[in-house]
RNA sequence: GCGGUUGUAGCUCAGAUGGUUAGAGUACCGGCCUGUCACGCCGGGGGUCGCGGGUUCGAGCCCCGUCAACCGCGCCA
């Protein structure tokens, strides 16, 4: 017989039954009934229940055991009656009748019962992370999380793709994020940093002519986290093909994600027809670049009806430079109970507030109701209600001043509108490409020309668009959005040297900056660099999505707290003297 | 860095308007129970009410400060 165990928690049916068998595992529960005590034993793969009886020559030791003590049993394996039969075990029609036990490790008082769905602060969970692994719903997640990884990898290498490694230890490239710095001991006062994402080393295996490359590659980026966002370290599906355009990116990426959702599903709906929509319509329609497309509601221009206008507010507001007044149509919230409620949604997210119009049975048939209506007039009112298309119990809001200053606001109120009036659908997985991303952003307060999204983007037109108003000028760049998160990221790159410095020049960066800072791979370019370009998938995000949950952490497996510390392990903590002498670096201390 | 929420037993939480000895469930310890599968019943131990200061005859509750966690903003090519 095996040292530990000679089936697993999951095995036995009634083709076992008077076997003498082997568990090991971890006491879920106990139920002592003095003469009897019946313990459920569970490992990774499911439940078994073992009991014991005053009969057993190990009565007194198993008495002593408690939850989540990890033991071992010998036992014979009996029929169970019918009915004591449990239908909700897989296992239930057998019981073990336990003959020996040997504790491989007791359990002192849980700081969180692994039994059971209550709740418990994340802090908690984090510092015993290995107890909260061990409870059902993580080890699903966990299990699903590898699953998908490998699915992943199939639907890979079954369009022949294959997967390289590229380094963990590398240079710091200071576009983009934050880097974490590594010190060098071989050169004191140097540094290395840690990838924010493989980006130019998978340009390189193109340049290199590997053709289709991808890999499960963790990013670092030293920036604060967000509940659907992994502090220090995520992973991503990083993939980069050569001679290609952007719509052969979209149709290699679509069968993956695709065939992914619909595999770890759960029959939810997977929407077969993603729609490429443009950064600008994005921003418009929905007021952010990762619309949920499984909400109906798109806003609209609705500027000229203000116009001089008897709305003191929107009407001199539009008399100011790049203002407009947006609409939010809201299907069947006409009540003056919802619109309160979603303009003092509009007030706790920063704005004054959200004026609104809103329709309903008058005396001389439909009515328009609400603050605005009796301000702007019933001719203005009634063209607002046209362009809308609304009706009777119907509602629009209205968000005015300089787009960038109301969008935010305007996404989560769309959104909000659309879970409260029950618009959204549920179930249902919904993609969109937004395309034509801007290759430039002003700077709010210097003006300063900058790039927006990814400074290796090929922009469309080439180097002649280059010659016009960078703030014009859009590149082959595009984000895949799901149910209101950004899943993908890519583009079709800039390999050609002299559109790179010209595109760097508009942004503020010389020749020499480019070479010290991205030599490599602009060298790489003079040396028949192919036309190339990809994208890369957050794993986390995906997982998250088909796990139904909306804090990425619930998916990785020993995730840092919003802080960035790991309190199971304590990072980040004080090095030794003898580590920074050896790295010639002194802390300052901080106040 | 900023804003919001939270902080009471090992854990999850309750403690109107300030008022006598701070409670419940669960876990833990002891007792009873041979068919439970969230077993049941009886008893017990367990508290720096996050921390510091203030107001008050009196503070878990009010005020100021501070710490921590989560959510959001900034940030995230």
């Amino acid at each position: 017989m095996h040292a530990y165990r000679s089936h697993t928690c999951a095995d036995l049916t009634k083709e076992n039954v008077g076997d003498t068998v082997r568990l090991a595992g971890w006491v879920h529960r106990i139920r002592d009934h003095g003469g009897v005590l019946f313990v459920d034993l569970r490992d990774h793969y499911g439940m078994t229940q073992v009991l014991c009886d005053s009969d057993s020559p190990v009565f007194n030791e198993v008495d002593k055991v408690r939850a989540e003590w990890c033991i071992r049993i010998d036992g014979v394996v009996k029929a169970r009656d019918p009915e004591l039969i449990n239908p909700r075990l897989p296992t239930g029609e057998i019981e073990v009748y336990i003959r020996d036990l040997e504790v491989l490790g007791a359990a002192e008082e849980l700081p969180l019962m692994v039994f059971g769905e209550q709740e418990y602060p994340e802090e908690t969970r984090l510092r015993y992370r290995y107890l909260d692994l061990r409870r059902e719903a993580m080890q699903r997640n966990m299990a699903l999380r590898s699953d998908v990884v490998a699915s992943i990898r199939r639907r890979m290498w079954g369009q022949d793709f294959r997967e390289y490694q590229t380094p963990i230890i590398t240079a710091s490239s200071p576009e983009g994020a934050r880097d974490f710095l590594v010190p060098s001991r071989l050169h004191p006062g140097k540094f290395y940093a840690l990838p924010q994402a493989p980006q130019l080393f998978k340009q390189l295996i193109m340049v290199s002519g590997f053709d289709k490359y991808f890999q499960i590659a963790p990013c670092f980026r030293d920036e604060d986290p967000r509940a659907d966002r992994s502090p220090t370290d995520f992973y991503q599906l990083d993939m980069e093909m050569s001679f290609v355009e952007q719509q052969d990116v979209f149709d290699t990426i679509q069968p993956v994600i695709e065939g992914v959702f619909e595999e770890f599903g759960e029959g939810a709906k997977v929407d077969k027809h993603w729609p490429q929509i443009s950064y600008a319509d994005a921003a418009l329609w929905y007021g952010t670049d990762k619309p949920d497309l499984r909400n109906p509601i798109k806003m609209q221009v609705v500027s000229e009806h203000f116009r001089g206008s008897g709305f003191a507010i929107f009407a001199k507001l539009l008399e100011q430079e790049g203002t407009e007044i947006r609409a939010i149509p809201a299907p069947g919230g006409g009540s003056r109970k919802f619109c309160d409620r979603m303009n003092s949604f509009a007030q706790r997210e920063g704005l004054p507030g959200m004026g609104y119009i809103f329709w309903r049975d008058g005396e001389n048939g439909l009515e328009a109701a609400g603050p605005l209506a009796k301000n702007i007039g019933p001719e203005r009112t009634e063209a607002i209600r046209q362009q809308l298309g609304l009706g009777k119990g119907d509602a629009a809001f209205f968000l005015g001043g300089k787009p960038a200053s109301f969008e935010r606001v305007a996404a989560k109120a769309r959104v909000e509108v659309g879970n409260e009036l029950g618009l959204t659908e549920q179930n249902r997985f919904a993609f969109a490409w937004i395309v034509d991303f801007p290759m430039y952003e002003a700077d709010e307060e210097t003006g300063e020309i900058d790039f927006s999204h990814n400074p290796f983007s090929m922009p469309q037109g080439g180097a002649e668009a280059l010659e016009g108003d960078p703030l014009e000028v859009k590149g082959y760049q595009y984000d895949l959005a799901c149910n209101g998160y950004e899943l993908v990221s890519g583009a079709i790159r800039n390999h050609k040297p002299e559109i790179m410095f010209k595109a760097f020049e508009l942004a503020g960066y010389g020749e020499d900056e480019v070479r010290k800072r991205f030599g490599g791979l602009e060298r790489a370019f003079h040396f028949g660099a192919p036309p190339h370009g990809g994208c890369a998938a957050g794993i986390d995000r995906i997982v998250m999505l088909l796990a139904g949950t909306s804090n990425i952490r619930e998916v990785i497996m020993f995730p840092m707290n919003q802080r960035a510390e790991d309190l199971m392990m304590q990072a980040p903590s004080d090095p030794t003297s003898d580590q920074l002498m050896e790295l010639s670096l002194r802390v300052i201390p901080q106040e």
